[in-house]
DNA sequence: TCAAAAGTGTTGAACATACACCCATGT
DNA sequence: ACATGGGTGTATGTTCAACACTTTTGA
C-alpha cells in the first residue's frame, strides 16, 4: 500500500430483527471489552485482512446467533465513518441489517459477556456508539421494505400460515390489518407466497394453509400499508 | 490505534447522475494517474484522515463538477469491499449517488486528464475497477426512487415545468406517460411541487407554470410507473 | 354447542387511464 | 391562421376497504 493512502479500520455492525413476544425486537450484545466496556451495543467485529464485508457479516451473524444454517435476510444497509465515533481512532463502520425468524436463545460471543433480545423502542438509550443511529436507519429501512418487498417472510418460519405473516406486519408497523383482505392481498400476488404441503391448527380454529416463500422475485408486490381497524365481530 | 486492528484504505466513489440530450448520463473520468492510468472510472478519491464521509462525497462532487454553490441531492448508495478490487491494496469504496440538473461542461479535477458525461447505457463496457457494478446499483437506485419519491426534480434547474419534470421520468425509465395525467398527479400530490412565481415559453406553446420543489416532505409520494403510449392528436 | 380462526363474496368509494376538448402563446 | 404544447373535464375500468357470511377445527 502507498505510503500517502490514509488507513482506517474497517468493521462491521450488524442489526438483526426479530419478533418476538408481539414486538420488534433487536440482538444486543453487552461489551466484554474496552471502549464501552459492560455497555450494551450492536453485534459486530473488524474485517479481517483478507474477508469480502459481506462475508465478515455473516460470520458475525453466525457468531452472535449461533446459527451455522442461518436461513435469514442479509443485506448492507450503510456505512458511518464520522471521525471520532471510535474513540480507538478512525473506524469505518459498515452496517448490516438481518432479518431472522424467532430464534431460540443466542449464545454469547467470544468477545461479549451476553448476549439478548431487546425491543427496538427500548433499545436506543442503551447503546455504545453511534449504534443508536445505526439502529434506527436499520427499522426505518425494514419497515420500508416491508411495503414493497415480500421481505416479511424472512422473519417467518421455513413454512408459515398467512395469519403469521400479517402479524409480522401489524408487529412491525404497529397497526392492524383486515385478516380477510390480507389474506387475499398476499395469496393473489402472484410469487409472494406459494402454498406449502400441509395445515396447522397451532393459531386455533380452523386449519390454516402452510405457505412457503416463493423461489423467484414478486414482479410488482403489494404495498400493504396502514388501512384497516374495524371487523364486525 | 491498537495494532491488531487491520487496516484499509478509505475511497469515496460518485456515480453523478444527469438527463442530458434526452438521455440519462453520468460523468466519467479519464484517469490520469496509476492504476488503470488512461482509463475510464467514476470521479472519486482517498477520505482525508480527518473527514467525514459525506463530506469527503461533496468535496468530490464539487471538484469533479466545478459546482461551488452546486444543488444537487446526494446520498450514500453502498459500499464496497471486496479483497482485490483494488491493485493497491485493500481499499473500501463508499459509492455516492448523485442527482444533477444538466450542468454546463464539468472541468478537470487534479488528478483527471479528462471529465465528461457519457450514457449510462454505452458506458458500463468503459469503466475500470468495479465501477461497472456500482454504476448498475445506482441507476437502479435512482430509478426505483423516482417511484417513490419527489427525487425527480433533483434533475431539473432551481424552477421547472411540469413537463420538464415529466421528461426526466420518461428518460430515466424509458417509458412515454401521458402529459396531462402526469400532469394532474403530479399538482395534485400535496408537496411534491409547488407553483413558483412566472411562466415560461422555452418548451414552446401556451406558456408553461414554473414550479419548485416544496420544503416540506410529501406524505405519500404518487408512485408513476409505465402507463400511457396513446394520444388523440 | 360454542368459541375462534380460516377463508370467500359482495359492495360502494377512491383512484387511474384514456381521451375530448379548450387555452395561450410564437411564427 | 395555424401549429405547438399547457392545462381541464369526464367516462370507464380497476383496485381497495369494509364487512356479511360460510368453513373447520378444539374444547
Amino acid at each position: 500500500m502507498k505510503a500517502d493512502i490514509p488507513l482506517a479500520g474497517v468493521a462491521v455492525d450488524l442489526v438483526i430483527l426479530t419478533v418476538r413476544e408481539d414486538t420488534l425486537m433487536a440482538l444486543a450484545i453487552r461489551r466484554g471489552i474496552p471502549p464501552f466496556k459492560g455497555q450494551w451495543a450492536l453485534p459486530g467485529g473488524f474485517v479481517l485482512p483478507d474477508e469480502d464485508l459481506t462475508a465478515a457479516a455473516r460470520r458475525e451473524l453466525a457468531e452472535e446467533t449461533g446459527l451455522a444454517d442461518f436461513r435469514a435476510h442479509l443485506e448492507q444497509l450503510a456505512t458511518y465513518g464520522t471521525p471520532g465515533r471510535d474513540p480507538r481512532g478512525r473506524v469505518i463502520s459498515v452496517a448490516y441489517l438481518a432479518l431472522a425468524p424467532d430464534l431460540p436463545l443466542p449464545s454469547a460471543g467470544s468477545d461479549a459477556a451476553a448476549a439478548q433480545w431487546m425491543p427496538v423502542d427500548a433499545m436506543a438509550g442503551e447503546l455504545a456508539f453511534d449504534h443508536p443511529q445505526i439502529l434506527a436507519d436499520a427499522v426505518e429501512r425494514a419497515r420500508a421494505k416491508l411495503e414493497y418487498t415480500p421481505l416479511a417472510a424472512a422473519f417467518c418460519a421455513e413454512t408459515f400460515t398467512i395469519a403469521e405473516l400479517r402479524h409480522v406486519y401489524q408487529v412491525v408497523w404497529g397497526v392492524e390489518l383486515d385478516p380477510r383482505n390480507f389474506h387475499r392481498k398476499v395469496t393473489s400476488t402472484r410469487g409472494f407466497v406459494i402454498p406449502a404441503d400441509g395445515t396447522t391448527t397451532r393459531d386455533g380454529g380452523r386449519p390454516a394453509q402452510l405457505f412457503s416463500v416463493g423461489p423467484g422475485d414478486v414482479l410488482r408486490p403489494p404495498l400493504m400499508r396502514p388501512g384497516t381497524v374495524g371487523d364486525d365481530r
